[in-house]
DNA sequence: CTTCGATTTGACCACCCGGTAAAATTCACG
DNA sequence: CGTGAATTTTACCGGGTGGTCAAATCGAAG
């Protein structure tokens, strides 16, 4: 069946190669420019066969998003509230653009879903992932307001964040074509942290 | 049929509202998710009726792209070498940051389609999008290299405004979850303005 | 009011896609 | 090996989708 605990090594081996293909189809296509058949292909599987260990598609394309979410939260959970703030703020946006960096393919998925309007995340976003941001969003505001980091905006920052980083894995094509063919990540990083240094910067003393 | 200047007034009009609901539809379900059957409910029509004025989905959607661009580079176009730095950078934040307010599902269509891979505006843009972004890239370079603003890597300032403006469109769901419902733009245009000026600003003098 | 091109419609089709049923095969274990 | 459960395959649907076609209707110019 499609119970969570694998039961046996060959369901746990084709239950993950299932969804490393649909992980693949899903966000280069979108849900519903993915085909079962195409998933099925990729994973060198007969459709039929899929509809074995996933009920359907839909069920599918949410064990991709439930086993996303721990991976996707990760570089906010990780912000310590004890650490120092500058570097704490830097060390989220790092690791949020090597997310992207390296896993491009739960970036796009993501992207893919928030723009259809979430059906079938919202539920994840509304929950999980509002909370954590609340969390977060308020330990921004102490540095901020202790005045351990210039005034920021916490739910914006964060948000600038996300925008800045998924950029470039959501919008590749185009940020490759633009950059004529190079890796943009070595400048992206530089940059990215020339920005979020500059804002994060406490205000000049005024003359 | 499908010439490109409508010839009658019934021509003009219908393509425009067939337009206008293929823009909805299309934004708001990917080019796949889609259907002809929609966006001729949509837009009052039969399908048939539909490609009589469309040859096909493809050259509906290519059609949409077209009319498109010209709104979309219109900000970055405006910007005028001539001006002052500071104040044009922040103009085309401002410009596009209105953009995504004013034309969210224009972005969102744009976001499906690179997100896809641009299977249908790749020649846009590796022709009329990269050409632009170039040449303003060399304008902001020539402000950056003569200490009119801060040093500055002039694509990658552009992919970072794209990145935060257009984010607030196409994640539209995911802000107004997180914000709690409440209108994101007048915090977003304060804040962005904000980040924008900070990493415009000159460096500070070494004590 | 006629006429002819422009527009609209209804009927239709071939294909694709998600999903099912049941038989066939493979596997683990005694 | 034998056996029962787990896995895989073959054959098949029913609905939806992009697109076609010929007939019907409309509209403007004479």
């Amino acid at each position: 069946m499609t119970d969570n605990p694998p039961r046996t090594r060959i369901q746990a081996r084709n239950r993950a190669t299932i969804l490393e293909a649909a992980l693949e189809v899903f966000a280069s296509r979108g849900f519903r420019g993915a085909t079962l058949d195409r998933i099925a292909q990729t994973a060198g599987l007969s459709k039929p066969n899929l509809l074995y260990y996933f009920r359907s598609k839909e069920a599918l394309h949410l064990a991709i998003l439930e086993d996303l979410m721990d991976l996707w939260l990760a570089p906010l959970r990780e912000m310590d509230p004890e650490g120092e703030p500058r570097e704490e703020i830097l060390r989220y946006m790092r690791r949020k653009l090597d997310m992207s960096r390296h896993h491009p393919r739960e970036s796009r998925l993501f992207a893919n879903e928030i723009l259809q309007g979430a059906p079938r995340a919202r539920p994840v976003i509304e929950g999980e992932l509002k909370s954590l941001v609340d969390e977060k969003a308020a330990v921004i505001a102490a540095w901020s307001e202790t005045g351990r980091i210039g005034p920021v905006d916490p739910h914006h920052l964060i948000f600038s964040v996300w925008a800045l980083t998924q950029h470039y894995a959501d919008f590749d094509v185009q940020v490759r074509t633009i950059m004529g063919g190079t890796d943009p990540y070595p400048a992206a990083e530089a940059w990215l942290e020339r920005v979020m240094g500059a804002v994060l910067e406490l205000p000049r003393a005024a003359p």
